[in-house]
DNA sequence: TGAAATGTTGGGGCG
DNA sequence: ACGCCCCAACATTTC
């Protein structure tokens, strides 16, 4: 048998449109492999909601590739130093990845490869458009999304159409291996994930799946219903983009030819949304200190609260304003959270609880199943206002309104605040304010079976005002 | 991809 | 008929 060529296995957890393992497929046989680098360095560990997800993705994976795939624990540079060591190799392909320690990991075995002179070469499978690429006039990154992404625009035509699946695939197992998919212990053993089965389907198929049902169904008016949580007008294709189930390539070609028959500026609305994951990918690239690093320096010395209590009340969806609650608790229950909805927790964390925005990253990292890098520290900047292209300062949500205007009919908080479930909409998003009479009927005890509110909206708004401010 | 404070306008009630 | 006040509705400014 001739050397295989390996195929490394990243955030690109598909078959079509996987440009690096197309070819590879092509010149013969492959050996696909994938790595958990999550024993080798903090750094690397996922949240719980993440790796729920990437086992099943793998699972899915593993089956597309006729159970060939071949898992490793352990930091990649020294997992190919053994690889190389057992048998010869032909040459060896992978998907760049983009965030910064992942980067400087294929840099490291680009290295070792180059020494053993073993051919090797990186695809770009999972942007749009090349980081390094669009740039301003002056040579610098863009710090402005729609400038940003006018430029992108007018880079279209470069964009790589969408690659089918290969046909026919010779594939071989690494028998020197004896890790499996369970070796890589990304389930806990606490079984609280067993309710995001209900939530989600994972895998490429799925993904494909996912796309066309919101194509379909969520496209046409997804501008005006996208603002509305109780609506499921949102795509819900985060998390396999994220684990590159899906590519953005083909998102966003499905959606032009969708958008022939519907209506143009929804497909755009959409495509844009696509294009701030984009954003977020390219500052991380050029800011790579993005996740935990203040973009405007000026942020560093604020005083940020460390306040044990609020922060367990936040996490745990007890804050007494209902709006808030019913957003944590979405997240816990199903591993994501409405864009809208995580605006106005990010808002209400950040400034009317004064707490670090890196708390709330580290709580969506460890509980949301689309937790992305890029993504994650780019938002929280950008709600925090240290981000780049941030929300002003001033720029405070109130729960309350926020509630009336995008819950009107309380539907989604409802759903999740079940306890609050028999309140009339007129309290729905202020229990407070209600009668002793109207509570009881709602079967409601303030402060026992739903608790007050944990600070006064305009005392803090005007304490996060002054702090803010001083900078 | 806000909200609150402040300013302006115009219609109606009323002496 | 007129001026005055009130206030809702909308617009602008400010944080």
């Amino acid at each position: 048998m001739t050397a295989p060529t390996i195929f490394w296995f990243r955030n690109d957890l598909r078959l079509s449109d996987n440009p690096g393992f197309s070819q590879a497929v092509a010149e013969g046989t492959v050996m696909p492999i994938f790595i958990s680098e999550e024993e080798s360095a903090e750094a690397f560990k996922m949240g719980a909601a993440s790796r729920w997800w990437l086992h099943h993705s793998l699972e899915k994976l593993d089956r597309s590739l006729q159970h060939k795939l071949n898992f490793y624990r352990g930091n990649s540079l020294e997992v190919f130093k053994k690889l190389l060591q057992h048998s010869p190799i032909k040459a060896v392909y992978w998907s760049r990845s983009y965030e910064p320690l992942a980067f400087q990991q294929e840099q490291a075995v680009a290295q070792l490869l180059e020494q053993k002179n073993i051919p090797f070469q990186s695809f770009n499978a999972s942007l749009l458009w090349e980081p390094c690429e669009v740039l301003k006039k002056d040579g610098k990154p863009y710090q402005v999304f729609t400038p940003f992404y006018v430029e992108a625009l007018s880079r279209s035509a470069a964009i790589r159409k969408p690659l089918p699946a290969p046909t026919s695939m010779k594939l071989c197992r690494d028998q020197s291996n004896l890790d499996d998919l369970n070796s890589l212990a990304l389930l806990s053993k606490i079984p609280w994930h067993h309710k995001l089965h209900s939530c989600w389907k994972v895998g490429e198929q799925e993904a494909q799946e996912q796309l066309k049902i919101f194509l379909q169904n969520g496209l046409e008016g997804y501008q005006q219903h996208r603002d509305f949580p109780a609506f499921s007008a949102t795509s819900r294709l985060s998390p396999h983009l994220h684990f590159g189930e899906i590519s953005p390539h083909q998102v966003r070609q499905t959606t032009q030819q969708a958008a022939l028959k519907t209506v143009k500026k929804d497909a755009d609305a959409f495509l844009r949304e696509v294009a701030w994951r984009e954003f977020s990918y390219y500052q991380l690239f050029h800011f790579p200190e993005l996740p935990w690093k203040n973009f405007q320096s000026k942020f560093d010395p604020f005083p940020w609260r460390h306040n044990a209590d609020l922060l367990r009340a936040w996490k745990e969806g007890k804050t007494g304003y209902p709006i808030i609650d019913a957003g944590m608790r979405e997240l816990w229950q199903t591993g994501t959270m409405h864009n809208r909805v995580r605006m106005i927790v990010a808002s209400f964390l950040t400034k009317n609880l004064l707490i670090d925005w890196r708390d709330g990253a580290a709580w969506f990292w460890d509980t949301l199943v689309d937790a992305d890098l890029a993504s994650n520290g780019l938002n929280w900047q950008w709600v925090a206002g240290c981000g780049v292209d941030a929300a002003p300062y001033f720029r405070i949500f109130n729960p309350v309104l926020q509630g009336k205007k995008f819950d009107a009919e309380g539907e989604y908080t409802r759903r999740f605040l079940p306890e609050l479930s028999q309140l009339p909409k007129k309290f729905l998003f202020t229990p407070w304010e209600a009668s002793e009479a109207i509570l009881k009927e709602a079967g409601i005890i303030l402060g026992k079976t739903y608790p007050f509110p944990i600070v006064d909206l305009q005392q803090s708004r005007e304490e996060a005002l002054q702090a803010y401010h001083l900078l």
